[in-house]
DNA sequence: GCCCATTGCTATCCCCGATAGCTGTCCATA
DNA sequence: TATGGACAGCTATCGGGGATAGCAATGGGC
């Protein structure tokens, strides 16, 4: 690590790897839950708005209609999600009971997550991040449609 | 998007999203050069750091020895990157002069990519999320290796 | 009633990263 | 000087996440 990197001072650079940071982080709090990142997200969204579609998930948390099949499955699969079918095209999610355990669970496991990185930072930079962040990611809005 | 989402409210999540946009703006940036991102910020770490070894440039930008070698042999393929024997185990890397003229222009593509999200936010903003990004990076470094 | 938008889905691709384990080389030291 | 361990590069393979193209069934506006 002798060496210089001029992308350190570049902001996607720095949000990649810290990203990444937290992913790798994260990902071990949740390993022996045996649920991917993606899924866990989609079962908290679920959690919050019981009867939402799967697209409306995916529009949330920004994850396709594509890709969000085999998730919705592999959370169905698990007994975590079920869903009732609302028309002919959409489902109402909700979540099982065993669901709602696992979900509480994974909640106290990102909050513990969260705890760890939040405590190097003071609170005023924090504010600053919650401000900063989403600013970053509605440059995209006037672009793409996800 | 009419779905309420706790997870804005956390930090892994918030730069996860962020870094996401600021990626997908970088592809599209980047696209016609033909290069991955990883190809592109190993070529530049090579142009700062002539005759650096592959495991150098990978501990530099986090990437592990063993996903280094298709980075560097694309980048020779190409004739962007060149290598000379130290040793019987290490090589030294260098750019040619086709690679310094790529690694130009995709300095100048990351540059308006940079300033497409920087004028969005302020100075001290930028400042506070410089010191901030790294410092999510360095808890890491108590645990892992790369 | 018809056309178009929407929902969920299949299939397939790409990028990035991780792990395990190999070969050949070097270097320290016993 | 012989040897064991560290090191450089490499192979093979897996996993996670995301993208695209296109299909079938349905719903709703005109």
């Amino acid at each position: 690590m002798t060496l210089t990197n001029a992308l350190e001072s570049r902001l996607g650079y720095q949000l990649r790897r810290a990203s990444a940071v937290m992913m790798a982080d994260l990902s071990r709090e949740l390993a022996d839950l045996d649920l991917r990142p993606a899924e866990v997200t989609t079962l908290l969204v679920i959690a919050e708005n019981p009867d939402c579609s799967q697209t409306e998930v995916g529009q949330t948390l920004a994850i396709k209609r594509a890709n969000m099949v085999p998730i919705i499955s592999r959370l169905m699969e698990r007994d975590l999600v079920e869903r009732r079918r609302l028309d002919g095209r959409s489902h109402a999610l909700s979540l099982t009971d065993a669901g709602r355990t696992v979900a509480a669970d994974a909640q106290a496991r990102i909050d513990r997550h969260e705890a760890r990185f939040l405590e190097l930072l003071g609170t005023k930079d924090v504010a600053m991040l919650f401000r900063c962040l989403p600013a970053i990611r509605a440059a995209r809005e006037a672009e793409a449609d996800i």
